[in-house]
DNA sequence: AAGGTATACAACCGCAGGCAA
DNA sequence: CTTGCCTGCGGTTGTATACCT
């Protein structure tokens, strides 16, 4: 039997949002909190349907998004993870709370895809040729090799990370090419976010909406309802967050799935972070909060480390890129913008001791 | 200055999965 | 167990703006 609409289409408003809708939607949500968004529109009186409520609160109303530009460091982040993970956007973007998937993923389209066929054009044919191809490898087949590798992978990270030397040796069943050599520059090299990026973008009603996003925070954090309908933690738990979910779960229950947020994929996490996870270095949720350097606020949206641990779980091997080639460009230090001081994001604690200071941003890795 | 083209981003579409009845 | 609803997600499209000739 077919899925019926959404939404009655006759007479439901599309295109762009004006201020006015913002407002209504976002009253309600202070009033309700998010979610059950079948009934937004009928109660807001908006001609939209729930579907185009919910997404413009999630990307763009809901607070704690960061607009504007893309620092050096997220654009790494989302080119590496892209690299693991696919397009797997969703997932993408619960490394990076402060960006929706949406904006992630049209970065990626305008911005990075183009920027890494520059780069294989300029070295040549082999490597990212496969960039946008499926490999024929199955995604079952996949995540059994995943699973099989969890453990080698594991223990070849620790291996490197113990090592003086920075070279790690991925297994091949993470890559098709199999081998990453981490530069120095990648674990020295600061990339320290621009100054707050001046929300450069749709300047006029952007801002408005922004400071909608921003009456907003100080309502996720003093509203008592909040904590019921969205999933408030404090920093120092270091899985802060106004989680504004809008799952069914989330809107009617509980902040066990931020508690339960401890849990990781731990040997994605490894890949991506360069630690391991056992050691408590650093949790991901902290190196999450270092994206937050140039916000006032620290409230992040988190997304369900369960079903991120899913989503990374699920990542087909088709989607991958090899690392040799990327990080050539990645890790390059000829892209560090000049005057950027240097230990920074990506710098790892590659050992235990975990006394760096926490409001620095070189906590990331 | 005007028209054409390229780019960036907000929003839409439709499928899939989870969940409750 | 089945069914239907709701939401999440990724791909795609539409449009405003920037850039170029």
């Amino acid at each position: 039997m077919g899925r019926p609409p959404c939404c009655d289409k006759t007479g439901v408003k599309k295109g762009p949002w004006t201020p006015e809708e913002d407002i209504a939607l976002v009253s309600y949500i202070q009033e309700h909190g998010p979610g059950n968004w079948r009934a937004v529109p009928t109660h807001t009186g908006l001609l939209r349907c729930s579907k185009s409520c919910r997404l413009r609160w999630t990307n763009y109303l809901r607070p704690g998004i960061r607009r504007g530009n893309f620092t050096d460091h997220e654009e790494k982040m989302i080119i590496h993870l892209q690299a693991l993970l696919g397009n797997r956007w969703a997932a993408i973007a619960s490394y990076l709370p402060q960006r929706t998937d949406n904006d992630i993923k049209n970065y990626w389209n305008t911005h990075l895809r183009k920027k890494l066929r520059k780069l294989e054009s300029g070295l040549g044919n082999d490597g990212f040729s496969n960039l946008d191809q499926q490999s024929a490898i199955p995604k079952g087949q996949w995540e059994r090799r995943l699973q099989t590798d969890m453990h080698t992978a594991k223990k070849a990270l620790s291996d490197a990370l113990s090592l003086d030397d920075k070279s790690l040796t991925i297994p091949t069943s993470f890559s098709s090419s199999s081998q990453i050599s981490f530069s120095d520059s990648y674990f020295v090299k600061a990339n320290p976010p621009p100054p707050p990026a001046a929300t450069t973008s749709t300047a006029t009603y952007a801002s408005s909406t922004e400071n909608i996003s921003r009456l907003l925070q100080g309502w996720m954090k003093n509203s008592p309802k909040s904590a019921s309908t969205a999933t408030i933690t404090n920093s120092s738990s270091s899985n802060i967050g106004v989680g504004t979910k809008t799952t069914k779960t989330e809107s009617t229950t509980s902040s066990s799935d931020v508690e339960g947020s401890t849990s990781k994929p731990e040997a994605i996490d490894q890949f991506i972070f360069g630690f391991d996870s056992s050691s408590n270095s650093i949790t991901t949720s902290q190196s999450m909060s270092s994206t937050v350097d140039d916000q006032t606020s620290t409230d992040l949206y988190f997304q369900d480390d369960e079903k991120r641990k899913d989503q990374l779980v699920m990542k087909s091997e088709s989607e991958a890129v090899p690392f040799s080639v990327i990080e050539n460009w990645l890790f390059d230090e000829s892209i560090v913008p000049q005057g950027q001081e240097e230990g920074g994001l990506f710098q790892i604690s590659l050992g235990c001791d975990d006394d760096e200071d926490h409001n620095n941003t070189s906590e990331f890795f």
